[in-house]
RNA sequence: GCCUGGGUAGCUCAGUCGGUAGAGCAACGCAUUCGUAAUGCGUAGGUCAGGAGUUCGAUUCUCCUCCCAGGCUCCA
């Protein structure tokens, strides 16, 4: 019965072909090109091998290497040529799972005898990758039941969980996408003596990857619980060319240059003095001038946005943390306790929430006076674990610019909706520009509040969403147990996304605080509480500022706006006048005497990121002008008059711009 | 907290197969007075993260602690 099938490509156009003929093939009839730079196959919409034969009247597209689908072909390819290469160097070694991540894979292993991988293992392991992939063993896959399957693995305790919870439906272990609804496994052979369990589909052979590198080692928990076994980790990276991981690296090195650790010490704004302990930074005077300035500018509108300042100290006795709950479900980050006027407990804050609703109940509310809508820049204080601080993104003492909403049910949607605006416009003026929303959801089981409290909320947090005009991205079940969320989320200027501000609805406390106002009725109502952070963090919305512009901050922050250089000490006094009259104008300006040559000078004033360099010799003696030497410019423009540069600038500051232009993000892109 | 790798001058790093250390930049001093990314010479600067152990002797070897990086877990 050797006949013909008929399949149809994703233009749309049919093709006769003989009965079993493959998806590489396929490929070749289509064309030589083509056909080389496949990697796998589609047989509707499900990823295959090349080698698979292509069914009749099914609709199939090759898979090449330049395209998502392809690179995590070879990505999931290259991660099985790890386990081979590693079972090959420690022979007896225990092999779990090795999914595709972004832009790489990694694979998890138990060594035999507790061993552990070190950084120079990788060295060797990347040898024998390479010296498989010279081998250019072919992928075979088999299928096996069950049964069959758990034999084959039978002294690889990993592989067979993985199989028995195939064999219960419940295969989300291993990364690589697509449904897997039967209960069947399948292996791939790449040699006599490997074989690994996988879903496929790889690469034909071994020899068609290459493009790789191994990244680094790391401990992971078995499925991520931390009360499992730990194994080693091995990341990598695998592209389709020399040239892609070329770039990928490249990428990798852009965003160390922008790491605001590094940024931070380079321009001298804060630092992580060891005599004070981890995850607690000091703000140096540059640092804090650009903190000051952020926090001013957010004060101004704040008042403008109908908010009220309060103040709460950094202490209280347990007693209120057991009222708000945050003793039961928040003890792990929370500092120990300190005993005082015997026996009396007190905790550093972790949250100022608590101190909000106090101030809410020193006396008796009325409707009239909600919304109350109450603003601090509270420190808080968390224990973080050892290995989670990180820079000034995850600290132990941090300065939230927190405020908490108390309103009416029926001022709940208007109010979310003033909210989201004033967050989605204060953080375009700090220039961020690309966002997107994240509305998490009751978490099924474990929530506070009535179904109808938590539609009410969800639906108005969605409505208030929508009318954003914005991408909104459903978190299913990820809200807290004590109400839903809006989180926003941004993208920086090398396109990594940071969750920014959240806006909460808390159904919890409320209740735990026995708040109430008096309604139009004269009855006693539930007030409606919505926490709203809109840097998250001082601390942290600095960071992710400080990367985003690469340390070239918009002129209206730098802690430094104008550095004016004399030519020579004949040119001091004229000096010395652009800088007072800068100064007079408020803007920060310092002056760089001419005890060094010019070029030392322009050197390290660049280096510190100064928006503006102003040259004054005897040109600009004569003529009252300055020469503007302007950040991000490689010419300098001579001869400007003092007043034209003052107005340019402060029309700058005032629109909150840079030198480099516009909403210009420096460095942006590369 | 766990895994891996680190901590040498303010910074970036070299070095010591166990005999208490060196460069560049920065700092300071003197000279230099210059038109757009490094002027020259000189000086000073170190409990080699901290503690304990082994040793005649430890920055080096062992253990513990602290801190940092990358992960896991967690999260602003």
């Amino acid at each position: 019965m050797a006949g013909v099938v008929t399949v149809r490509l994703p233009d749309g156009s049919t093709r006769e072909l003989a009965e079993g003929t493959t998806a590489l093939h396929l490929a070749e009839s289509i064309g030589p090109r083509l056909a080389k730079a496949a990697v796998a196959a589609t047989v509707d919409g499900a990823e295959v091998d090349l080698s698979a034969e292509v069914p009749d009247g099914s609709t199939v597209s090759v898979v090449t290497a330049e395209s998502d689908a392809g690179r995590n072909v070879i990505r999931h390819s290259t991660a099985h040529v790890l386990a081979q290469a590693v079972l090959r160097l420690w022979p007896g070694a225990y092999f779990a799972i090795g999914p595709v991540i972004e832009d790489g894979f990694y694979y998890d292993f138990e060594l035999p005898g507790g061993a552990h991988f070190s950084d120079d293992d990788l060295g060797r392991i990347e040898a024998t990758m390479r010296e498989i992939m010279k081998e250019d063993q072919p992928f075979v896959r088999h299928e096996h039941s069950i049964q069959d399957g758990l034999t084959l693995f039978e002294d690889q305790p990993f592989k067979r969980e993985i199989i028995e919870a195939v064999g219960v439906g419940a295969n989300e272990i291993d990364a690589a996408p697509g449904d897997e609804s039967a209960p069947e496994v399948s292996t791939y052979w790449n040699s006599p003596v490997f074989a690994d369990l996988c879903r496929g589909p790889h690469v034909p052979s071994t020899g068609r990857l290459g493009f790789f590198t191994l990244m680094r080692v790391a401990g992971a928990y078995w499925r991520g619980d931390e009360k499992r076994q730990q194994l080693q980790r091995i990341y990598g990276t695998a592209w389709e060319s020399e040239k892609a991981l070329a770039a990928y690296l490249h990428r990798l090195k852009e965003a160390e240059r922008r790491d605001h650790r590094k940024l931070g010490a380079e321009l001298d704004l804060f630092s992580f003095p060891e005599e004070i302990g981890s995850g607690l930074p000091v703000f140096h005077p540059k640092g804090g001038t650009v903190r000051r300035l952020m926090e001013e500018y957010s004060r101004t509108q704040h008042v403008a946005a109908g908010y009220e300042f309060v103040n709460t100290p950094h202490i209280s006795k347990a007693e209120l943390f057991e009222t708000s709950g945050h003793l039961s479900w928040f003890v792990d980050g929370i500092f120990p306790p300190m005993e005082l006027d015997g026996g009396q407990q007190y905790y550093l804050k972790p949250m100022n929430c608590p101190f909000h609703i106090l101030i809410f109940k020193s006396r008796q509310r009325s409707y009239r006076e909600l919304p109350i809508r109450m603003f601090e820049f509270g420190s808080v204080y968390r224990y973080e674990k050892s290995g989670v601080v990180h820079g000034l993104t995850r600290v132990r003492g941090m300065t939230q610019d927190d405020a908490h909403i108390f309103c009416t049910r029926e001022q709940m949607p208007s109010e979310l909706f003033t909210t989201l605006t004033f967050v989605l416009s204060l953080l375009r003026d700090f220039g961020l520009e690309d966002f997107f929303l994240e509305l998490s959801t009751r978490p099924e089981g474990k929530a506070v509040g009535t179904q109808e409290e938590w539609d009410e909320a969800t639906d108005a947090l969605r409505s208030t969403a929508e009318k954003m005009d914005l991408d909104l991205v459903l978190d299913e079940g990820g809200g807290a147990f004590y109400g839903p969320k809006i989180s926003v989320q941004a993208r920086d200027a090398i396109g990594r996304t940071h969750q920014m501000s959240t806006i909460q609805l808390d159904f919890q406390l409320p209740q735990r605080f026995d708040m109430e106002y008096v309604g139009t009725d004269n009855g006693r109502h539930r007030p409606i509480m919505i926490h709203r952070a809109l840097f998250g963090s001082v601390e942290r919305f600095f960071a992710i500022l400080l990367e985003h512009y690469a340390g070239a901050l918009p002129t209206w922050l730098s802690p430094e706006q104008v550095r004016v250089l004399p030519l020579s000490d004949a040119h001091q006094a004229y000096a010395d006048a652009v800088e007072d009259r800068l100064r007079s104008l408020g803007i920060r300006v310092s002056l760089d005497g001419a005890d060094e040559p010019l070029g030392a000078r322009i050197r390290r004033a660049k280096m510190t990121k100064v928006p503006y360099i102003l040259v004054v010799g005897d040109d600009d003696v004569a003529g009252g002008s300055v020469g503007v030497n302007r950040r991000g410019s490689k010419q300098p423009e001579r001869g400007v008059l003092m007043e034209s540069f003052v107005d340019g600038l402060t029309t700058e500051i005032a629109e909150r711009g840079s030198p480099e232009g516009a909403g210009a993000v420096p460095g942006g892109g590369s």
